[in-house]
RNA sequence: GGGGGGGUUCCCGAGUGGUCAAAGGGAACAGACUGUAAAUCUGUCGGCGAAGCCUUCGGAGGUUCGAAUCCUCCCCCCCCCA
């Protein structure tokens, strides 16, 4: 078992801030000295079921905890998703069902467990719905009480919104004061979050001592920038890459990173030792390196954390045939298609053919593919929309790079016209 | 309650009677190149079998030969004053 000291070195490592460093030294010895875990919070919404490589960070750390012998509570905000985080500033959210919401928690459940401890002496997820649907208004307004409006728009998102002139509604400023409040109701001991989460975890601490609740340690983890390189790494932004995403997938996608952002990736996705990092830096930034060959490795090795060596070298050799070499991926697919407006499978208008085929989402669209020299047939260039295809037999259908499309005869329908 | 500013295409944003399917940027897609689905460059980017036509600028009406642009009513957002 891990001193004291040592679980506070492990624990602190690769955070950016901890609030504050003496109450997380001083709650792992209280914890060890009463042979209590402790209690580490993280939130999740409950809308966006696809974890990704930006949540593994804090994956990461809680399963340090659990492996140091602490206990982690995940809490699905089915509430709190009602209001939405103020910081996404999205449109109002549709609200989820609640059994859109238990879904959701297992499939939480299930890849969580790629990275935490699913042991139930460990880890715990509950729903702050459990407590929210029963407070009264009357507990609404205990807790509304709780905090100021000044100390509300300190957060830079309200202030930022006010300067800009964006509405802010009433029920976001709740948002903070709810996320406390689940920290009050769970008693926890660590919050873990990201640096854009430091409001609201700061927010919890008050929140907490003003329901007579010690008040939860802070720590906050970096932000993933996303395959962009540049926002951070989110379902809604579409840069990101899921941990519970097939090896292709994971392995096209980080290769699609920037090449800046290989470094950062390796330490904050791939967990490298710092010295490994620095070395890695180093390695880049000789002019004799072909970073390509840096973010292979870093491909492979994001590949193997979430699947296997294996896989990661299957994944390696089908990104090269593909686009090293022009080549096909393992598997194509073979809808089965209905094609408007065509009399007769002998002759098939290409563009609609790409069209129904999912290609294109218009006819427009389909021909201005096939103008920009897109579109291939059994690996020829069709650069002429007027063209027509036999489906009479198999045929092999390419947009782009990427994007292939196996036609059967058996599985063409020859619709009405549109 | 009073005064003022806004709502434009996937997003941001320009556009104040015809030359507007609507500048510019971003995103996306394609091509070239490459070292890769990086970077860079070029092109495309409402719909229609493409001819011209149809639909689109918060909503509904109206003026006009012609409306994103003008008028009326309505909805929504923001600021200032109370």
């Amino acid at each position: 078992m891990a001193t004291p000291k040592e679980q506070f070195e492990i624990l602190t490592e690769g955070t950016v801030e901890v609030i504050k460093e003496e109450e997380l030294e001083e709650k792992l010895v209280r914890a060890e000295r009463e042979g209590r875990p402790l209690v580490v919070k993280q939130g999740f919404d409950p809308s966006a079921p696809d974890l990704h490589l930006g949540h593994a960070i804090g994956l990461r750390k809680l399963r340090q905890f659990q492996d140091l012998g602490h206990k982690v509570v995940v809490i699905i905000g089915d509430y709190t998703g009602m209001v939405g985080d103020p910081s996404e500033r999205s449109e109002t959210r549709p609200r989820l069902t609640h059994e859109e919401v238990m879904a959701n928690a297992r499939t939480y459940q299930i890849q969580l467990s790629k990275i935490v401890d699913p042991d139930p002496a460990k880890l715990e997820v509950v729903m702050n719905g459990g407590w929210f649907s029963e407070m009264t208004f009357a507990d609404v307004m205990n807790l509304a009480g709780k905090y100021t409006v000044a100390r509300i728009l300190e957060r830079d998102d309200f202030t930022n919104r006010w300067q800009n002139e964006l509405p802010i509604s009433i029920h976001e400023l709740f948002y903070p004061l709810m996320q406390g409040y689940d920290s009050v109701e769970i008693k926890a001991d660590v919050e873990l979050g990201a640096t854009e989460q430091k409001f609201n975890c700061l927010v919890a601490r008050e929140i907490q001592k003003a329901y007579g609740v010690a008040p939860e340690v802070v720590m906050l983890l970096p932000v993933l920038e996303g395959t962009d390189g540049v926002k951070r790494m989110s379902k809604s932004t579409g840069n990101y890459i899921g941990i519970d995403e097939p090896p292709r997938e994971i392995y096209g996608k980080t290769m699609s990173i920037p090449d800046e952002m290989i470094a950062r990736y390796f330490e904050l996705a791939a967990w490298l030792p710092e010295s490994e990092v620095v070395a890695i830096r180093k390695e880049l930034a000789a002019p004799e390196t072909n970073p390509r060959d840096v973010k292979r490795r870093l491909a492979r090795a994001l590949v193997s954390l979430y699947h296997d060596d294996d896989a990661a070298a299957t994944a390696e050799e089908e990104f090269d045939r593909i686009f090293a070499k022009g080549g096909l991926p393992d598997e194509i697919p073979e809808p089965a298609l209905t094609i408007g407006g065509q009399a007769d499978i002998a002759s098939v208008w290409i563009v609609a053919l790409v069209k129904s085929a999912g290609l294109a989402s218009s006819n427009g669209e389909a021909r201005r593919l096939i103008k920009q020299g897109g579109v291939r047939i059994d690996g020829e260039v069709v650069r002429d929309a007027d063209a027509t295809v036999s489906l009479d037999e198999p045929r092999l259908l390419q947009a782009g790079k990427r994007r292939f499309v196996r036609v059967l005869p058996d599985n063409v329908t020859l619709g009405e016209g549109e």
